[in-house]
DNA sequence: AGTAGTGTCATAGCAAGCTAGTACACCAGA
DNA sequence: TCTGGTGTACTAGCTTGCTATGACACTACT
């Protein structure tokens, strides 16, 4: 995995996982990869997994058992409100970044459109 | 200002100035304010400030005069490609960041549209 | 009981970002 | 010529993020 400088290695393992889960390839109630494992495939270190997987233990999307391993929550509500606030957050930072670069929202949706049609055939 | 965390203050800063040039608020060819009224006005430090502005000279959007100050450029077809691309990359880093959260190209005018139906009265 | 795999914690060291402070170089105007 | 405003450069010190390393605790399995 490749991490973009300027914001924390740990910050992008978090967010990583969390696509992973709400776009289901790590199912609820599925056990994730050890920390140790995580960290040769990623090429960190185990202290930065941890502090990845800190956060997500305790806002109960991971649930950590000591001995055995880390697992996505089986809580289906929570599941479904992660996904859609990650969406939100995504859409908000959308919306304000283009207002801060002068596009009204009304063209919002034309100026989407139109970079739509113009990249086709991006992944 | 506010600055956001996990992310160093020059580049938002840079960010900050760019768009201020861009939205108009600071036209081609117009002094910006000293590296030291930034300082104080961003709460920040001088060396900071000094960080952002040398990207953004050696990008040619603004000239340098020693002794005098820090201009934007007067070049409009540069500041109108400078404008098309910060427009590119949020668009191309949105696009992306919905696709890795599990969003098909076809559901995204749909779902920008709802999420501003939604949010009317935000700014 | 022993072993392997797991999460957790602590220490030390390095690099990057930021700050404070100081100093220097340049320019315009009185 | 002097003064004030400007960009520039340097040092020292602090904090945060990351790494490397080692140690400990717990669990499941044999």
């Amino acid at each position: 995995m490749e991490f973009k400088d300027n914001i924390p290695i740990y910050l992008q393992i978090e967010q990583y996982l969390y696509r992973q889960i709400v776009q289901g390839q790590l199912p609820a109630g599925t056990k994730i990869p050890s920390v140790r494992r995580l960290a040769v495939d990623l090429t960190v270190n185990v202290n930065t997994v941890q502090r990845a997987l800190q956060q997500m233990n305790a806002n109960g999307i991971l649930i950590t058992k000591r001995g055995e391993g880390n697992f996505v929550t089986e809580d289906e509500v929570l599941l479904a409100k992660t996904k859609q606030h990650l969406l939100d957050m995504e859409l908000q930072r959308f919306t304000e970044q283009m207002r801060q670069l002068g596009v009204k929202r009304n063209h919002l949706v034309e100026i989407l459109t139109h970079y739509l049609e113009e990249h086709i055939d991006d992944r």
